[in-house]
DNA sequence: TAAAAATGTTATCAAGTTGTAAAAACAAAA
DNA sequence: TTTTGTTTTTACAACTTGATAACATTTTTA
């Protein structure tokens, strides 16, 4: 039904939760720790992460901030309001607090998969395809080396493609949302995918706002 | 900001919920029975419900499966598993077990509106489109090129269309509330915005107050 | 009616924005 | 460590914008 990813450092834990999401038919999978979750969702797709919050090694807002764009239920303490507030406005779909019933996970987890799964898999425009599960993109059927960034700005652009967004709306969406640099970084990265790709006239700059990706010319 | 309606028989909990919505700039109206909650909704439009389950009258189930269609986070006692449950399998939005956080009441109020408040996306009338995503404006089909401020002006106009707008306000809605200028730049504008889009019909001056936008001329 | 007030219209240029290349900073690999 | 590749910052040229002034026209008022 879906790929489920369960970060959780208590294995017992872990697997009740597995078991449990398997039983109603899905497909699982666990890691214990924050830096093995954020190694495995970059090489492999998940409709959905079940993140705990206190992990060994990275935590699981860090793990978050990394891994951006997999929909996210934050597992936390039931004490911490104020993680579960923070986890909410950072973007996550959901969260559930520790100890918690498993009818109620389930119910939770379904709820978050209806909202959100329809993810792009592909997206192809006249010389331009591009893969998002492999991170590849071709133009005009060779293989471009694009670096991560390039790729991020360029996925969020097609994925949001005739919206106009600000600079500001893509450096949350693509450096993440406590990010504060320059948003003539935004104008750099641009440059690039425009060069590289032939993309001059499909992103389109929008004066005194950002820019947009047209995807009829 | 939005419309809320708190159905809440506990005269001092829907006050204390009301309060700190208010605080954060929201419309409240509260009720304290299922009957006239179903009563208000089938009149007034509101943009979120927050519902308490246990109720004089009507339950909350009784009241959601009735007004169907309003974005609705259930107000449930702690511990009643199957109530939350039954609430978001029902089709819920979100629920809050009582007794909650007011920081967690804002913060998932705040995300069910974002999830739900659709925005005017598009506004056609006779030869004029208008894309607010991606801030593209046709006339007889052909994308015309709008400055910002041109554009941003059309946009508060045609939002607020039927209705005469002062200079003033126009000034804060669309230059911003701390902008001091002179309001004889809200008339160039108009003026650039009727020539280029054909708008002399539809644009029309209010005599010693400033403008509105008419959308049958 | 004529004077006064409000609005229509046009042109201008300083201020601000974006394109672009190159340098600097940073990170990963050898 | 050095090398290599990536990202951010800097600097400046090129471009866009929009507030204002100045004058024309229309509407109100006395």
């Amino acid at each position: 039904m879906a790929e489920i990813l369960v970060v959780e450092d208590e294995i017992a834990i872990n697997e009740l939760i597995r078991r449990n999401l398997q039983l109603v038919g899905h497909q699982c999978t666990a890691v214990f720790d924050g830096n093995e979750a954020v190694d495995l969702m970059q090489q492999r797709h998940f409709d959905l992460v079940l993140l705990d919050i206190m992990l060994p090694g990275l935590d699981g807002f860090e793990v978050f901030q990394q891994i951006r764009g997999t929909p996210t239920i934050f597992l936390t303490a039931r004490n911490s309001l104020s993680d579960r507030v923070k986890g909410l406005t950072m973007g996550a779909d959901d969260y559930l607090a520790k100890p918690f019933e498993m009818l109620e996970l389930l119910a939770r987890v379904d709820a978050v998969l209806r909202r959100t799964q329809k993810e792009e898999k592909a997206f192809t425009c006249e010389h331009l395809h591009i893969d998002f599960n492999s991170r590849q993109v071709f133009y005009q059927g060779e293989l471009m080396g694009c670096t991560p960034k390039e790729f991020d700005l360029l996925e969020v652009l097609v994925k949001n493609r005739n919206i106009a967004l600000s600079r500001e709306k893509l450096l949350d969406l693509v450096w993440g949302y406590d990010y504060f640099g320059d948003t003539r970084t935004v104008d750099v990265h641009i440059q690039k995918l425009r060069k590289k790709l032939g993309l001059e006239e499909r992103i389109k700059t929008v004066y005194k706002i950002g820019y947009r990706f047209e995807a009829q010319p």
